[in-house]
DNA sequence: GAGTAGATCCTCT
DNA sequence: GAGGATCTACTCA
C-alpha cells in the first residue's frame, strides 16, 4: 500500500473537463490504510454512502468535500471491499495552467495554485460529482511519462490535519518530493 | 514571521 | 445537531 503511494509520486494527473485539458505532476500524497487507520473514513469497517467508493475496485476517484469548502481528491488503490486510498495533496502544474488560474481566480502563477488538496482540486476542476469516476476514463486519468523521482528525493512525514486520530496521526504515511515548492509546508 | 480564529456545508449520529 | 483527510487572513510581536 505504501509502495503504491510512493509510485504515484511523479505520475501525471490529467483532467479534461469542459473541453479544457489540465494536468500536473504528483509531488505529495498521503496513504490511508483501510479499516485499521483511525484517520481514514473507513476505520473499523465503517461503510456509508459517502465512502462507499473506497470499497470499490482500485482505479477510481474518491472525491469528498471537507469543511464545506475544500474538495479532496483520492485514488482508491486496492481491490473490492478493501478500502485503501491515497490522498493527492499537491501537484506541480504541467498543462492548462491558464485554465487553472482562471478556476481559482488568480492572475499569475504562484506556488499556491496546486498546493494543498483543496486548491489542487479546484485548479483541476474536480468536484463531488466526479466521485466514483474511473481513472481510466477519457476525462480523468493518471498518466505515466516514464518520469520518476529517485528514492533520495522522496521524504516521509506524519500526515496533516488528522490530529483527532490519536496514535495513527503520527504514522509516517505522507510522502513528498524534497524541496519542491508545490509541496504544502505545514507540518503539525 | 508566527500563531490563531473564522469560514461554511455535507454527512453521520 | 455536531464535527470534519483545510486554507486564508488577520493580529501581534
Amino acid at each position: 500500500m505504501l509502495q503504491i503511494a510512493k509510485e504515484l509520486l511523479g505520475k501525471i494527473l490529467v483532467t479534461r473537463f469542459d473541453g479544457q485539458l489540465t494536468s500536473g505532476r504528483i509531488v505529495e500524497v498521503e496513504a490511508y490504510n483501510g479499516v485499521i487507520d483511525k484517520a481514514a473514513h473507513s476505520f473499523g469497517g465503517r461503510r456509508t454512502n459517502r465512502n462507499e467508493v473506497m470499497y470499490a475496485d482500485g482505479g477510481v476517484a474518491y472525491v469528498y468535500l471537507c469543511y464545506g469548502i475544500h474538495h479532496l481528491f483520492n485514488v482508491v488503490t486496492h481491490s473490492k471491499d478493501t478500502p485503501h486510498a491515497i490522498l493527492i495533496r499537491a501537484l506541480e502544474p504541467v498543462k492548462g495552467i491558464d485554465e487553472m488560474l482562471y478556476r481559482v481566480r488568480k492572475l499569475k502563477l504562484d506556488n499556491s495554485l496546486t498546493r494543498g488538496p483543496g486548491n489542487l482540486s479546484k485548479a483541476l476542476g474536480i468536484f463531488t460529482k466526479h466521485n466514483g469516476l474511473s481513472l481510466r476514463s477519457k476525462d480523468l486519468y493518471i498518466g505515466d511519462d516514464g518520469f520518476e523521482y529517485a528514492k533520495k528525493e522522496i521524504a516521509a512525514s506524519p500526515r496533516i490535519g488528522v490530529d483527532y486520530a490519536g496514535d495513527d496521526a503520527l504514522l509516517p504515511y505522507r510522502f513528498y518530493v524534497k524541496g519542491n515548492p508545490y509541496v504544502s509546508g505545514k507540518i503539525k
